[in-house]
Formats: C-alpha cells, structure tokens, sequence
DNA sequence: TTAAATCAGACCTAGTCGATCTGATTAGGG
DNA sequence: CCCTAATCAGATCGACTAGGTCTGATTTAA
C-alpha cells in the first residue's frame, strides 16, 4: 500500500544494534534470543539478519556458550545508513540513481527530467540517515524515558546507564 | 536489492502526466498510444495507471476517437506528491509512521526510539516531492535540451522551484 | 456505420519478502 | 572430556505483490 517503505529486515537491524548500543557499558554479549525477545523479533530471522551486521564490520560475535554479540564500533560511530547499507546495499530512489553511475537505464529515453527531483529526494533522506548516530537514539531514548517517568510496562525491566 | 525504491507504476505516471505538461499548450489531448510510444511504458499497463490519474483528479479524458488525455489542472498546480499519492497513497517510510496516526502498531514495543527518524526523514522527503511541480520539470527540461548536452549545471545543485 | 479510442475487470506469473528448518561448528563449565 | 549453550551456514518455503496482459464493453468523431 504505503510506497518507498524500508523493509522488516532494516527495521529489526536496527532494533537489534539499539538494543546493543544500550548495553554497550556492560561487557557481556547479549544473545540473539536475549535480544528478539526485547525487541519483538522472530529469533531465527534476525539470525541471518545479525549475520549480515557482522559481515559489514559493524557487530562483533562471540561463539559457544555465554556467547552473542557486540557493537563493533562506538554506538556514536554507527549510523542508519550504515545499518541499512549493510541490510540491502546501496539506496536508489528509482533505477536511474543508481550509486554505481555507469548503469544508466535512461539513456534510451529522450528525455529524463525527473532524474534532478530523485536525486534531491536521496540527497535530503540520506543526510538525516547518515548524520543519525545509534548514540543519538540513545541518548533520546533515555531522555524520553526519564520524562515520562521510567519504564511503566517493562517486561523484565532493565536498568538503564545512570550516566550518559 | 536497492532500498526504498519507487514502484514503476510511479515512474509511469509522472512520465505520463511530465508528457501531458509537455504539450498542455496543444489542446489536442494525447492517447494512451502516444504516451506510451514516447515515454517507453507499457501501454496496457499505462491505461490502467492514467484511470487511477483520472480517479484522483488529475487528468482529464476524452472518450472515442480522437480522444485521449489532458491534465486536469495547469502542470504548476500538480505536484510530485500528487501524483504518487494518486497512485501508492500515503507514504509511510516505516509502518509506524502512518499518515493516520491512530494507527500505533508500535505501542506494545517499550521503546520505538527509532519513530522521530523516521518521521524526519519522511518530512525531509515530502518536501521536495511536495514543492516539485510539473511546471518544474518542464522548465527544467526545456533548459536542458536547449544547452544541448551542457554540463554547465554541477551534480548536487538544487535550483528551488518557484511555486507551490 | 465504422474505426479509433477510453473504460473496466479478470487474469497471469515471476520474483521477492519474511520467515523457518536442519544441521554443523564453537566454546565454557562441570 | 563431555554436555550444553550458543553462533554459523545454507536450503527451503508460503504468501504476497509488483508488473503486466487479455478480453470485451462503451463512447464518439468522421
């Protein structure tokens, strides 16, 4: 229905490097059962989900037991585009703004004139993606929280970072 | 592969309706046939996109022969958005951020802390299909095929359309 | 009256999205 | 030195939809 929707697999990547960016104090990893049942994700999806995070750099694994993951980086390090880079490649509004500029589907049409208002559009929801840290959603989580009182309907409540 | 791409019905239509203002001065209405032959669209599947136009309002028909279509309204009174709204509805980046904001299918997560992205991306976004007219693209077009090939305008300049 | 056109709806199909199943591998704790 | 907890890897799978077609009815200028 709705168009230009990112897909599930983005939107559980990047619930799960939050997740890990919130406990990134702690030294010990956090499992991938640990982390879909927090965040409301099928286990064995966001799996593959996380293996793809580990294969661009950005999430760290530990093996056998007491095993599961890390941030690779700072959470002030890691951005969406990251993330979402990392899920699905490169991100092109429409066919014709590919990153790589050498496959020009429209070089057939005599004339593309809408090229310039796809290229704006990226531009603009890029800056947001790129300039947007996994510290900011922190640090505004936090913020939120602490305003509204604390975690009411935790399940399993977590104590959050006294200090940012 | 890449993500959040545009679907190709939207490309269609705004070809379409891109061809329309191209010849609105002309009060000969253009057929489905000559859009198609002229945009390189399918023409079945271009019949299908303009009724949808037409449902919303933005292009007008002329039935039997020598008919065809003409927009609805002058091509400064159409936007980007218009048209894709036309033919998608609402965009939604993620499925929590609704244009019908009733509709919380993040409440039951103790914290979607990533929502306020989302929605700054989207709004960045919508801006510029928002304030991106026909006319826009038109007078775009026209400046380009007259320099005929000039670089002279630099990748990542934006002129600001005139009006909305 | 006929040819040129739009209109409406069912229909099709290949691909992908979201997700699961199976099993192999790795490592910590007794 | 096993046993259990965990990650890793690949195949598989159903449902859905994007993209497109087919058929036929209707309208209208010439």
């Amino acid at each position: 229905m709705a168009v230009m929707q990112i897909s599930r697999k983005i939107d559980y990547a990047l619930r799960a490097v939050i997740h890990l960016a919130m406990r990134s104090d702690e030294r010990r990893p956090s499992s991938v059962a640990e982390i879909a049942a927090r965040e409301g994700v099928p286990k064995k999806f966001l799996e593959k989900i996380i293996q793809d995070l580990i294969h661009h750099g950005l999430v760290r694994s530990t093996r056998g037991a007491q095993g599961g993951y890390t941030l690779a980086r700072a959470p002030e390090m890691i951005t969406f585009k990251d993330v979402i880079e990392a899920i699905e490649g490169p991100v092109a509004l429409n066919v014709c703004v590919g990153a790589s500029s050498d496959t020009h589907e429209c070089t057939m049409l005599p004339h593309c004139g809408m090229l310039w208002v796809w290229q704006e559009a990226q531009k603009r929801v890029m800056e947001v993606f790129a300039s947007t840290t996994l510290a900011d959603v922190r640090a505004r989580t936090l913020d939120v929280s602490r305003v509204l009182g604390g975690g009411t309907r935790s399940p399993g409540e977590y104590a959050p970072p006294s200090s940012v």
